[in-house]
RNA sequence: GGGCCCGUAGCUCAGUGGUAGAGCAGGGGACUUUUAAUCCCUCGGUCCAGGGUUCGAAUCCCUGCGGGCCUACCA
């Protein structure tokens, strides 16, 4: 028998000795302190001691997951942690006539104990335990509990494991929450309305990537997941909401890496009557907003490099930008052929089927972008790069739009939002074009919202953040992965979890 | 997608051609203020999978699977 079902074997036999003494899985639990409380309690009655050497609290009890065990013959000490903090237990065979029974305690096990705080020689803070019971056992081993869980795969898989054995992975999860919470609150006070809008679409746009395909049984009909927020948000303003956002998932049927999950979370934000120089501005605020709250502090550390995200933030454009880093002027390169020609030079690769604008991305990801790791503003895309973003005036050739580079990545994306029918109707037929051309990542002709902005969408600015590339530089993990609590993961045939689960249970209905 | 690296006990890790190991966890025992408790004893293996080389493979070679790092597209 593997070791594994012979440790399960052994908490099942004490889960059956523990069920012949009463519930091991109680439905209430009475929980009068947290652990934090619990010694806060006790360090309130230090304070007003006249004898400081017999302190007492009052009488508390806490509940918790054990997370180490110190038996003693007629005494033993155990961990409990909860979701705030640890405090140590001290169970005397003197006191108890259940001693005993801490036989069938693993470390794992969920306990609720009553006693009073105390301090021990060694000065913790201390539950002497006066009554305990079990209120979840465990079946499985619990990881490591000083190495902590380090496999990488299994952090990932199971992700409860890690939060179990790792502070770090907690921390993760609680600024992530953090963060999220700060923009929601950002924008609450800024007067914008939050909003949910459809996951499952008809067609996906709004953004050039791929999209999953899915399809609705009583309809019969294949439909997409969301690729962006924006076409439907949109609609919002020509609905006559003025300030609306959103945070959500969004679905790019690409690869999987430590810097792409196929699904991640966009905040999207549309305000009228404001232009992309405003949601410039309102960034600035809203990343030094969010350092302040989760870090104290607008200076980031991410590996080598100290950030400062304290407004302003520097200023460029697309063009500038090029010509700076790259020494290229791309309005010298008008046509697909010569940027080509350009890019091998520069030993930049690119997709046989690449466009112009395309090829001309790619020369700025490789040139450009690595080079902006204080966060820096890129104005001015190429109009054929942004086909939902406003022209500049007597500039045809370039939109009112914005990237914000920080540690090299794309921060956030945002334009003067077109909201001109006719020119809308006209550069989404260009995508086509160039969908038929062979590019399958443009943005697709959406009649249903072309009819939305004929019926006048006000002059807006809009921005898109991707949330977990915020959360990775307020965290400073390099990995996406690290910051995506499930992030997706390759099919494993040999499932760890699935093997006893699959031995002691009963089939519900006879196999077919 | 390409390059490099990794996969050994529940967990953390040794072991680079000659009988598969250690610590923790688990089981038994001693121990009434320990705290990575300590001490004695003990159970525990599909060495990721498959194929090959060899008298002999965890170890060398090939293929596959999974993961990591770097790189590319993206956000």
């Amino acid at each position: 028998m593997p070791t594994e079902q012979e440790l399960i074997a052994q908490r099942l036999e004490k889960r059956q000795r523990l069920l012949a003494l009463g519930d091991p899985y109680p439905p209430r639990v009475q929980r009068t302190h947290t652990t934090a409380e619990a010694i806060a309690a006790l360090e309130a009655a230090e304070l007003v001691a006249t004898d400081a050497e017999h302190v007492e609290a009052a009488p508390v009890t806490v509940v918790g997951r054990v997370t180490a065990q110190r038996v003693m013959g007629r005494a033993a000490f155990l961990d409990v942690r909860d979701g705030v903090g640890r405090i140590q237990l001290h169970f005397r065979r003197d006191v108890l006539d259940d001693f005993a029974n801490l036989d069938l305690v693993d470390l794992g096990d969920f306990l609720e104990v009553s006693g009073t705080v105390f301090r021990t020689r060694t000065g913790e803070a201390t539950v002497a335990v006066s009554a305990w019971r079990v209120i979840t056992k465990a079946i499985r081993p619990m990881p490591d509990a000083w190495h902590g869980l380090t496999d990488v795969e299994t952090r990932y898989r199971q992700r409860y494991l890690d939060l179990l054995a790792n502070e770090r992975a907690r921390q993760i999860a609680m600024q992530r929450a953090q963060v999220v919470a700060t923009i929601r609150r950002f924008f609450g006070e800024r007067g914008f309305m939050e909003v949910e809008t459809p996951v499952l679409q008809e067609q996906a746009g709004g953004a050039a990537a791929r999209p999953f395909v899915t399809h609705h049984n009583a309809l019969d009909r294949d439909l997409f997941l969301r690729i962006s927020l924006e076409l439907h948000l949109k609609r919002l303003l020509v609905g006559g909401m003025e300030r609306v956002f959103e945070i959500g998932r969004v679905f790019r049927n690409e690869g999987v890496s430590y810097r792409h999950n196929p699904e991640f979370t966009l905040l999207e934000s549309y305000e009228a009557y404001a232009d992309y120089q405003e949601v410039a501005r309102m960034v600035e605020s809203l990343l030094a907003t969010v350092a302040m709250d989760v870090l104290g502090t607008t200076d980031i550390h991410h590996g080598d490099h100290e950030v400062s995200l304290a407004a302003p933030f520097a200023r460029t454009t697309y063009r500038e930008a090029l010509i700076e880093y790259a020494g290229i002027d791309y309005t010298q390169y008008p046509t697909r052929e010569a940027l080509a020609e350009l890019a091998e030079e520069r030993h930049v690769a690119f997709a046989p089927n690449a466009s112009w604008a395309t090829i001309l991305d790619a020369l700025m990801s490789e040139f450009v972008e690595p080079r902006f790791i204080q966060p820096t503003f890129l104005f001015d895309y190429p109009t054929a790069l942004s086909p939902l973003a406003k022209k500049k005036a007597g500039d045809p050739d370039h939109v009112e739009r914005f990237e914000l580079f920080v540690l090299g990545y794309e921060i956030a994306n945002a334009y003067s939002e077109l909201n001109d029918p006719v020119d809308q109707r006209t550069r989404m037929e260009e995508q086509a074009a160039k969908r038929d051309a062979g590019d399958d990542e443009t943005e697709l002709i959406d009649e249903d919202f072309l009819v939305a902005l004929e019926h006048g969408m006000p002059p807006a600015g809009g921005l898109g953040i991707g949330i977990d590339r915020v959360v990775q530089l307020i965290t400073g993990e390099h990995s996406l992965r690290e910051v995506i609590l499930f992030p997706a993961m390759r099919d494993r045939d040999a499932h760890v979890a699935d093997r006893a689960h699959d031995e002691d249970e009963t089939p519900a209905e006879p196999s077919a």
